[in-house]
RNA sequence: UGGUCUAUGGUGUAACUGGCAACACGUCUGGUUUUGGUCCAGAAGAGUCUAGGUUCGAGCCCUAGUAGACCAACCA
């Protein structure tokens, strides 16, 4: 289609089968159905990056299907934030479709599986049903209730319909098999009694369907062609084929196929876990800059472009997985990067006095915009004799490895001049409070002088005391201290919240941030990228942190606050013996040159074995080729190497291989026993 | 304990019909740079969970085992 030669996903393998089975690609047709019960977050974005990748991919419609049949927790307000947040994403969908429009044929279909004798109403309490339904391991028991009559079935379920029966009272149930392994075959149910007002269809139903009886044919109705969900609905898959049975007559029959959800370290994506977040008020509110949500990673700064980087990076497969979080910081930095125009901001400032700079004056430097991008054009920033520089950029003694400011020592100030530091001015308790040097006033950035090219190794930023103005800026770190927070059997998720997740500064910030709009985002340099938060006003700035620059100089740091999980990858010490198994394993399906490289290596290995510890060898070497030659080498080089003969065992190895179909052990053994005279 | 699924560098994903295990992130070098950023060049790191089988040849096929995940809501 319109990339080159990307390998395909498992889920675009199974698409490609079909077409050339002779499904028309103008069949295609895709779905996202969330159930309106909550926000959109990073984990559903997979899923909608899966199915309206797909649509984009193969040039399908997909749709938009709200999945609402439990009116108990489903409300208008997250059919709106959901629809702003795929729209957001930069997603079209086709069409908008809602279960519910579906009620109606739903309730006919049931009517006619009741005729079929494929459905009844069950009459008993939830606990009795739940405990037919027997284990994992027995078999479930029939309900008394299984064998009424049609008639009998028919007046029942109208009269569910038309509100004569209060909750709980009866039951719609498919009849299947109450001993089938799965235990979602056991005769589930179809429908329940709910007195509840539905958001769309307000008080026309009292009864609703189950998830399972609704979806195979809301994608049956929508001619979906592959129904593509999370692993967990593996097991539903054979009852959604079974009610497709049920109705299906000659349109597109859809597929339901699974794929493993995301998971992402140091955060977790169930909603009733990040409800509760919200309801005791560890954050803010769904939209909170640390919230995993959409509407969270768009306040905080995190462009629609990096979100979808993010999901097509992290593949499709079907095994559990956790992508750590690094990824996704690599993607919004890699969007940024190239679009955020670059300011700069001093968030721990202290007082930089240029000593030799007239008192007074003030001129306005030319600064670019943006190195990545030509077009973006430059900015007049102003400087002073009075600056804010970072605290952490000047250091009163300093090793070598640091290049920013000390005594005595030449830096530039970005866009400026060179300044060298002279002296610092401390208070009672040592703290310094001002910092003075001196300038170079021929080193003017872009003077086009000697002195303006000259080459320091540090460079700093700053803003000028005078001008700058002052802003709230909000520091993220990640909400929980543990890398799997709801992975712990033993623990609450609770226990891991990081309590420093937010901190709150003042900093400093170059004239021209005053005028901007929220969500407007930032590069200050050599700190991180930043955006106006929705709070920001013209009279209170206010700023979030989105993600740092990437900082090798914080790793080497002797004080780094942020633990890395060191992951050095140990050496593993391999056994000698092993490493013959292993080399061998490999040996006959590679070209000579690199045989000859795992030879030695099988050589070097069988120095250090003792003829006795090959026995077991011979065994298992005889089924695999691989293993029998490296055996054979081994054995050789055992035999050279200590002076020894062959014993009886290796004899009859020897024999063995020197009759064996491979030629290259053939090879090996021969000369083995040309050289004992076997 | 039954059923279903999964197993490839630290992480995630590839490897078509069996044929030299690749890509991205991360890590580490070096170079460029008025951001310790970007960019450029390079390196280390897996022999594909284990044991067998089929095959000239297995990450891929078969068998058994092990480990992990999922399944007993009138939720989706």
């Amino acid at each position: 289609m319109t990339e080159e030669k990307k390998s395909l996903n498992f889920i675009e393998h199974i698409i490609e089968e079909d077409l050339t089975n002779g499904l028309d690609t103008k069949n295609l047709r895709f779905r996202f159905p969330p159930e309106p019960n909550g926000y959109l977050h990073i984990g559903h974005t997979k899923a909608i990056g899966i199915s309206f990748g797909l649509g984009l991919r193969y040039n399908a419609p997909v749709n938009l299907r709200f999945d609402d049949t439990n009116p108990a927790k489903e409300e208008q307000e997250y059919v709106d934030a959901i629809k702003q947040d795929i729209q957001w994403l930069g997603y079209q969908w086709d069409r908008e479709c809602y279960s519910s429009d579906y009620f109606q044929q739903l309730y006919d279909w049931t009517v006619q599986l009741i005729k079929d004798d494929k459905a009844y109403v069950d009459s008993q309490s939830a606990e009795e049903i739940a405990t037919q339904k027997g284990t994992t391991t027995e078999p479930g028991t029939n309900s008394p209730y299984r064998n009424r009559s049609v008639e009998e079935n028919l007046d029942l379920f109208n009269r569910m319909k038309s509100g004569e029966f209060d909750e709980g009272s009866h039951v719609v149930r498919a009849k299947i098999d109450m001993a089938d392994p799965n235990m979602l075959m056991r005769d589930p149910l179809m429908y329940r009694i709910l007195k509840k007002s539905h958001h769309r269809t307000g008080d026309d139903w009292c009864i609703y369907p189950m998830y399972d009886w609704t979806h195979g044919e809301s994608d049956y109705i929508e001619s979906i062609s592959h129904s593509l969900c999370s692993l967990e609905f593996k097991p539903h898959r054979k009852l959604y084929d079974w009610f497709l049975d049920q109705i299906y007559s000659d349109n597109i029959r859809p597929k339901q196929r699974e794929f493993a959800r995301l998971n992402l370290s140091y955060t977790i994506m169930s909603k009733r876990k990040l409800l509760k977040l919200v309801e005791e008020r560890v954050v803010s509110g769904w939209d909170d800059p640390r919230m995993p949500t959409i509407s969270g990673l768009r306040r905080r700064g995190y462009t629609p472009a990096s979100i979808r980087k993010f999901v097509e990076t992290v593949g499709v497969a079907k095994r559990e997985n956790v992508i750590d979080v690094s990824l996704l910081e690599f993607c919004i930095r890699e969007d940024l990067n190239k679009t955020a125009p670059r300011v700069m901001a001093v968030l721990d400032p202290v007082k930089l006095v240029i000593t030799n700079y007239p008192k007074g004056e003030e001129e306005w430097l030319e600064a670019e915009n943006n190195p990545e991008d030509a077009s973006a054009g430059s900015r007049k920033v102003p400087f002073s004799g009075e600056l804010f520089i970072e605290r952490e950029d000047f250091k009163e003694e300093a090793g070598r490895k640091f290049f920013r400011l000390t005594l005595g020592k030449e830096v530039r100030l970005k866009n400026a001049y060179i300044i060298k530091g002279e002296s610092v001015v401390k208070d009672a308790e040592g703290n310094i409070t001002e910092i003075h040097c001196s300038y170079d006033p021929k080193s003017k950035s872009g003077s086009g002088t000697e002195e303006s090219k000259r080459n320091v190794k540090g460079t700093l930023h700053w803003v000028s005391v005078a001008h700058a103005a002052q802003a709230e800026v909000r520091v993220y770190d990640r909400l929980f201290n543990d890398e799997a927070p709801d992975g712990h059997k033993d623990k609450d998720f609770m226990e891991f919240i990081n309590p420093d997740s937010l901190k709150t500064i003042t900093g400093y910030v170059e004239p021209s941030l005053k005028e901007t709009n929220p969500l407007d985002q930032f590069q200050f340099q050599r700190l991180g990228y930043f955006n106006v938060d929705l709070d920001s006003k013209k009279e209170k700035l206010i700023f979030n942190k989105t993600v740092g620059l990437r900082d090798t100089w914080a790793k080497v740091k002797p004080t780094n606050t942020n633990p890395q999980k060191p992951q050095q990858n140990p050496q593993k010490e391999i056994p000698a013996i092993e490493e013959v198994k292993r080399a061998g394993k490999k040996y006959t399906n590679l070209p000579d040159e690199k045989r000859e490289v795992l030879k030695s290596r099988i050589e070097k290995a069988a120095e250090k074995i003792e003829l006795e510890e090959l026995i077991p060898l011979y065994g298992t070497a005889v089924k695999k080729v691989g293993t029998r030659i490296a055996t054979m080498i081994a054995l050789r080089i055992v035999l050279d190497t200590k002076g020894l003969e062959p014993d009886e065992a290796a004899k009859e190895f020897i024999a063995k291989g020197a009759e064996d179909k491979s030629e290259l052990l053939q090879e090996e053994a021969l000369n083995l026993v040309k050289k004992y005279s076997l």
